[in-house]
Parts: C-alpha cells; sequence; structure tokens
DNA sequence: GTGAAAGCGCTAACAG
DNA sequence: CTGTTAGCGCTTTCAC
C-alpha cells in the first residue's frame, strides 16, 4: 500500500501539500494539486485511516445497540441512521442483543472500551446507572425507547398517545371488552402503552380491568402462548391490543390455531408496523411508527451532540399513525 | 483518558514494561507485573486500540456483506459470524444492500477503502471480476452462495440435492404437475435449484416443462404477484416449489387473495427455513440451510485465510434437511 | 528483566 | 503557498 510519503515523492512536493490537498484545503496552488492528483491516481493511494483516527482523536465510527435483529422494526431504524451515518463518512457497527437481557448487560458493561465517537441504543431495558454511566462516558442517543427524569436525549413517538388511538380504533368498532397483551412492563415505553390503553376505556367510560391485561416479553412466542389463557378467560373478551406487532401475529397464530377467527371471534390491533404486519393473515391493523426517520433524527442528534452543538431539543417525539388493514374488521386495501 | 505512559509512570516501569504485561508478555517480574496491574486498575486505563491497530497494521475488524437485512434468513447467519469473531477481539462491520443491486455494486467498489483485515460476502451477484478483484486485496469467503469455477472459498449447502429433495416430497405426495418460481437466474444457487428441481422430475419419469417455470427476483412481492400467472395457467399446476421461503409466503398470500388453497388446490414448499415460514399460514414445508452454522463455518474459515494457515477444505458443503409443516398438506407439529 | 527509542501514517502548528 | 517537524499511543527491537 502507498503512504503519503509516496505519493508526496511522486508528485515532488512535501506530506505536507498532500494532506492538504487530500482535505481540500485551501493555500495550494493549482499546480501542486493537479501534480498531487497525479501522483495519487498513479499510485492508487488510499490514505490509512487508522493514522488519520489516531491523529486526530477521533474514531468517525459509531455503535447501535439493537435488541433483536430478527424484529423488523430494529433493521429500519438501523437504516436510517446508516443511511447518515455514512453520508458522513462514518462507521456504523452493530451490536445485537440476540433479545438476550445478559448480552444486553454485557455490552453496555464493556461499551466503554469499544472506543468510538458515540452510541445510539434502540433499547433502555438495562440498569438506569449502567446506561446514565456509559452517557458520561460517550455521546449518547436512544431510540425508540427512553428512561425516565434522565437526561439522555431520545427520539420516539407518544406511546400513550398512539396506544389510545390504537384502542380507541377498537371502541369505535363496538369492542367494550378489550385486553392488552403488554411488553415488558419494566420498560418504559411498554407502560405508556399500558397507560395509553387504560386511558382510553376510562375516557370511553369503560371499566378498566386488570383481568383483562396480559404480560407477554414482547416475542412472537409469547403472546402465542397467551391466546390460550385469552380464549379461556371469562371476561367475554372480543378484541384485543398487542403492544406491539410480533405478539399481535402470535396472537393471532394462537387464536387461529384454537379454531376461532380474527377478526370474527377477536379482533387484534398491533403497534409497530413491522413488514410482518401486512404479510399474515389476516393482514394487521397496527400504529405505524415512522422507523426510518426515528433512525435519521437519532443520528442528527448524535452529530450535534459529538460535534458540541447545542440540541434543538432534548426530546423529539414523532408522529405516529393508525394503518387499517384487516385484523380488526374492516378491510382496506393497504 | 489515561495512556500507556500514564499507567507507566504511576507503576515507576517504562511503558514498555506495561505493554508486556498487557500483552501478556513473559520476560516481567511478578513484582513489575503486579505493580503495573494495580496502576491500570487505579487509572481504569484502557488501551487506544487505533494506537494499536497503526502500530500492528491490523485492523482487527472484516466486513460482512448481506443482501437485505430484512430477509431474516441473513440476520441468522450474522449472528454465526459474529459469535466467533467476537469472541476473537474482531469486530464485525455489517454492510446492508438492502436488496438494491445498485448499492451492492457501490459496495464491492468501495471495499478496496475500507481497510478491514477480511470480508465475508452473503452474495455473490456481482460482477465476477468486481469479486475476483476484491478478493485479491482482501481474505475473502462467500457463505451461502458461490462463484463458478473461482478459487475463492465458500460454506454453503448443496442446492441441487435440496431441491430434488423438496421436489421429490412433492412427487412423492402425488403432484406431477410441478411449477417452479426461481430467483434470479443469474445467481448460481438459483440455477442450481432449477437444476434440482428439473433432475427430480426426469427422475420420476415426469416431463419438464419451461412454461412451468417461473421467474422471480427472490422477494415476497414478486412471487405475490406471479401468483396470478400461475392460477391462469392451462398447466394445471397442483404443487409449487419455491426458491426461497420469501417467495414461497408471497405466492400463499397470492393464491389466497385469488380464492383458492393452500395446501387443497395448490401445495407450496419453499427453501431456507427462515422464522416467517412457521408464522404464516399455512405453516410452510421447506428446505433447512443450516445458517448459524454457515456463519461460523465462514468466519473461522476467514480466520484460516487471515492468519495465513491453509484451509482444510476450499469448499465446506454443509448438511441441508427437509422440515415439513402444512403447506404441503401434510400436517406435522412444528 | 527492563528501558530507550524508533516508527506505524497521518495532520497541523510553525516557520519561512 | 509550501516544507519541516512534532506527536497521536502503542509495540517491538536493541542495548544494557
Amino acid at each position: 500500500m502507498a503512504t503519503i510519503k509516496d505519493v508526496a515523492k511522486r508528485a515532488k512536493v512535501s506530506v505536507a501539500t498532500v494532506s492538504r490537498v487530500m482535505g481540500n484545503k485551501e493555500h495550494v496552488t493549482e499546480s501542486a494539486r493537479l501534480k498531487v492528483e497525479k501522483a495519487i491516481k498513479e499510485l492508487n493511494y488510499q490514505p490509512n485511516i487508522t493514522a488519520r483516527r489516531l491523529r486526530e482523536q477521533k474514531t468517525k465510527s459509531i455503535i447501535v445497540i439493537v435488541p433483536d435483529i430478527n424484529n423488523t422494526f430494529f433493521p429500519e431504524v438501523f437504516r436510517g441512521i446508516e443511511a447518515v451515518a455514512t453520508q458522513k463518512g462514518y462507521r456504523v457497527w452493530l451490536e445485537d442483543m440476540q433479545n438476550n437481557p445478559d448480552i444486553e448487560r454485557e455490552i453496555f458493561e464493556v461499551l466503554p472500551q469499544k472506543q468510538v465517537d458515540g452510541i445510539i441504543s434502540l433499547t433502555a431495558r438495562t440498569k438506569r446507572e449502567t446506561i446514565e454511566a456509559v452517557a458520561k462516558q460517550y455521546p449518547l442517543v436512544i431510540a425508540g425507547q427512553y428512561l425516565e427524569d434522565s437526561k439522555i436525549p431520545y427520539v420516539g413517538i407518544s406511546n400513550i398517545k398512539a396506544s389510545r388511538d390504537a384502542v380507541n380504533h377498537l371502541i369505535k368498532l363496538g369492542h367494550t371488552n378489550i385486553a392488552h397483551i403488554s411488553g415488558p412492563l419494566n420498560q418504559l415505553i411498554f407502560q405508556d402503552r399500558l397507560k395509553g390503553y387504560e386511558s382510553a376505556l376510562e375516557r370511553a367510560g369503560l371499566k378498566v380491568d386488570k383481568d383483562l391485561v396480559f404480560k407477554g416479553n414482547y416475542t412472537y412466542e409469547s403472546a402465542f402462548e397467551l391466546s390460550t389463557e385469552i380464549i379461556k378467560s371469562k371476561k367475554q373478551i372480543t378484541a384485543i391490543f398487542a403492544a406491539n406487532d410480533e405478539m399481535a401475529a402470535g396472537v393471532i397464530k394462537g387464536i387461529k390455531a384454537a379454531g376461532k377467527r380474527v377478526p370474527e371471534d377477536y379482533a387484534v390491533i398491533g403497534f409497530d408496523n413491522i413488514r410482518l404486519a401486512a404479510i399474515i393473515e389476516p393482514a394487521i391493523t397496527t400504529i405505524n411508527q415512522p422507523k426510518k426517520e426515528m433512525g435519521k433524527r437519532a443520528i442528527e442528534m448524535l452529530f450535534d451532540l459529538i460535534e458540541g452543538r447545542a440540541l434543538k431539543e432534548e426530546r423529539v417525539v414523532l408522529k405516529h399513525s393508525l394503518v387499517v388493514r384487516e385484523s380488526c374488521g374492516e378491510k382496506v386495501r393497504d
């Protein structure tokens, strides 16, 4: 591999001049620039980024932590992040926790060694102190999740409002006995989705019944198993609000496996609007989260942090929307 | 951040000694080692990996190129790769081509600048010369795909045999008019799957009919659209072999949308055994590829290459298996 | 067994 | 406008 010295020698200039040309700096005569560019091309020179990083004391790379790469929600956010980062010449490292809390803990613990310029976390399940500790060392933005009373900037949607919209949709369709399959309630967003559910019921004058809340762990499998309980319930459930699409898919599968129909026997509404929601049958009516946008905003905020600019907003709340498909009984073209 | 100098000063030794302790080298007295370790702990010292890389002329990182992160086949292979790589202290950089040939081309073209120790590609769609050129500069292993008559090492399964197994399953169930939805036939693995299909028919004494082959592009959407043609076909098709599960899911959706039933009107068999295959209805009977294993073997081969060891095998062929679910009419517990 | 010092390739401060 | 040079933090000779 040719180095900057080789280029300098060939172009008969100093390394400083070569460096200036590379960096598109001023104070270089046109003739010098031409000579350098010629030499670069002839030697097929690529600057050594490791050396550049060492010198500049920047890694030009960031880490994105995703809870589970198999839930397509996260890859979509990731793509939003990557698009912006790549454009700025940053590398993006993906840390997948494989939906495993142990791995998650470990990731956060070794994070300080990783030496990156910043971190975006699509999860906030880990102990608060651990995350805060990381945030002290690194620019950190959380996306899709958040920490209560924390200074850590985040971008997300209003989970309470969005859930209310979901449940209102069910109420408008005439349902009164609406169950909720929650995510893990140690995560604020799932607490919020539960709150939104309760608040929608209250506003409609319906009873909030603890027996109608089933605790999922946010996976497909967990909801599949809960379907049995839901069907057995004495509460005459006719509609289900699942806290994410994976779980919505899981209950639907379970309900059908038990010989019941969706939406005829049970209307089901989900949350996230992942790819799967449009594929399974019936296609899932759900709340759309602007995933790509979320990624973009997160990385933009991170760059503000990295480059020492003040954040315009510490908390960015994006718009969600209701996507009506088939699983609630209003068949609409997708 | 503390540097090696700070540690040396605090431990009252030279930086060389600190470096030796870090590297677990010999020729350090126990007392010196203890002093250094104490200082490291006290200063919470983390060696600067950028500096180390520059000095060692290694990046300790590799690139994994995936065609489409949304097809869960790839994340599963990726996890196999990552598990091994992380353990060895390597970082894995994911390049997602977003199922876009332009991006793919671009990725391969800029690859030389990326300065990594090695590359694993889960795709081989790009022009052969481009890939070969990359392989000249970098240790490169291809997984799940391959290049004909190329020296580039790869790990995969026998796509011909596996497809034959798939089609044989259909034949055993009594089908004689079996259609095939192929992937893009500029990719060898999809050519092979077509060959396996044809060979199974021939061996069974069935006619091979070009009109029974429908060209998909390996996405869900493409197969969804082809379903119309398949249904309209005059060939009395009763069974379909889709070259991957995404397309199997797509045809199934299309068939059902047209008011026909799977497996009663059309038996469908897929390929890959991705997560989706077990989720959609009917659950897809398919060929399992050992995805995680594939990733592991690929990264092990890559390390052999990086570290200059001779490869035990240039081409590793893993075992596939038939997974019987519902889409062919033999309902079996998953 | 240990330390001094060279040098990986680059950028930027400084001098001219 | 251009060149010389220090130095980023580390590992590894080479002396002692």
